[in-house]
DNA sequence: ACTAAGATTTAGGCATACCTAAATTTTTTA
DNA sequence: TAAAAAATTTAGGTATGCCTAAATCTTAGT
């Protein structure tokens, strides 16, 4: 009962529907879609059909959303896997900036294959980390826990250093890594407005402010 | 008037079709047929869509082949350096073996954007040449000029260096190998038999007999 | 030159994965 | 709590690229 190896369509669902359901919570289809690029019947089309191949990558109820099989999610962490490394891959390997890695990672993340996967994480000594500080599943698919809190999260006093940016654009990653917000910053919150959800934060010497939009994206290390 | 990326199966289409037509004769539906993997009829389908597109990538007549048009060319060329320089990356940069190479690139060659072309082809300080000795298109998609001729047509007392390799087959490239028929090896003509087509042939210290199967895939300078 | 064999094309279908429009279910709000 | 709004699903279609079976064209043998 040899799994084939799911379409690239399909890895993209699963992976998309591991990231709306790592907070416990299912992933409507809304979400997906909007995630995903496609329209609601699609998805839901698609997921009939991951909830109904043999075996099930999804469980499904109507109008209620999809969770993630074992199944569905090895097969998810593998695609999450193949990203991560790739993209440490691409920054260390042939000198790619951070915020320009997504892309060609999300193209090549469905066609490598394990010994290409092995031979790069073998290269770059099995990193634990992509270069965006996200955890990188292990190569028994297992995902690491994070312990990382968001910088919306904290409040004034509280210090910390950036553990990862959970965000994949250019923009404002090239904008972050401007301001020296990146993997390994040391911060300290210096205010909070409780209208807008601003953070005045300090990194480096620099003092800024900065929106919930930013502030959710940033995971700090207490 | 910018033409959109060609899918992945009709970039191997052209690319099969450059190979083929490489003597200067058209490609016949069977040949595209076995060397795609693919029924004729599928063949005869996918052509005449290629030679309807706007622009066309394929001249087609009816029950005479195809050959590639200036546009199909370039994008066959296209496919092909992505493929050379892969196959040299990988052996260069990851380790794999000669004989290993030829499956990975061949799913990585439709989905590497220019930017990583480039950046690779700058790691390996730009070579001419793939790890079995075929020449690599260059940037500006120029097929450079092959002046090997097959070793099959060389008699005896003639010598020459091995250029290339043209064979994907992972069991034959590692015989060749294991008898020391790699690119740059030195080879001399002893013998030939006109029935079978065998030719006795002196590499390095080693005498062999090489069957037309053999000898038709490796290409020799003069 | 003519027929049989081989090559090729036409006809008709299938699977994947997408779409819009319409129907339905769930949730919100008045 | 009932109607309006939002979310979701069903219905019906499209484009790719593949297949088999049948028809047709080309070529080789006599």
């Amino acid at each position: 009962m040899k799994n084939r190896t799911a379409t690239q369509p399909i890895q993209d669902y699963l992976k998309n529907i591991y990231e709306l359901t790592e907070g416990g919570e299912s992933a409507t289809t809304n979400a997906l879609a909007a995630k995903l690029n496609v329209s609601a019947p699609s998805v839901t089309g698609m997921i009939q059909k991951l909830a109904s191949s043999k075996p099930p990558l999804v469980e499904y109820h109507k109008h209620q959303g999809v969770t993630l099989t074992k199944d569905g999610r090895r097969a998810a962490l593998e695609v999450i896997r193949h990203h991560r490394l790739l993209e440490a891959w691409l920054v260390q390997m042939l000198g790619y900036s951070w915020d320009e890695v997504h892309e060609e990672a999300e193209k090549l993340e469905h066609v490598i294959s394990e010994d290409f996967e092995r031979r790069i994480a073998a290269a770059m000594g099995h990193p634990l980390r992509d270069p965006h500080g996200e955890l990188i599943p292990t190569a028994d698919l297992k995902m690491p826990v994070e312990e990382s809190t968001p910088l919306s999260a904290l409040r004034p006093n509280q210090t910390g250093s950036v553990q990862c940016i959970k965000a994949a654009d250019t923009e404002l990653l090239r904008h972050l890594e401007s301001l020296g917000l990146i993997p390994g910053a040391q911060i300290e919150v210096k205010g909070y407005s409780p209208f807008d959800h601003n953070l005045t934060v300090k990194v480096g010497r620099k003092v800024m402010v900065l929106g919930l939009n930013v502030t959710s994206k940033i995971f700090i290390e207490v």
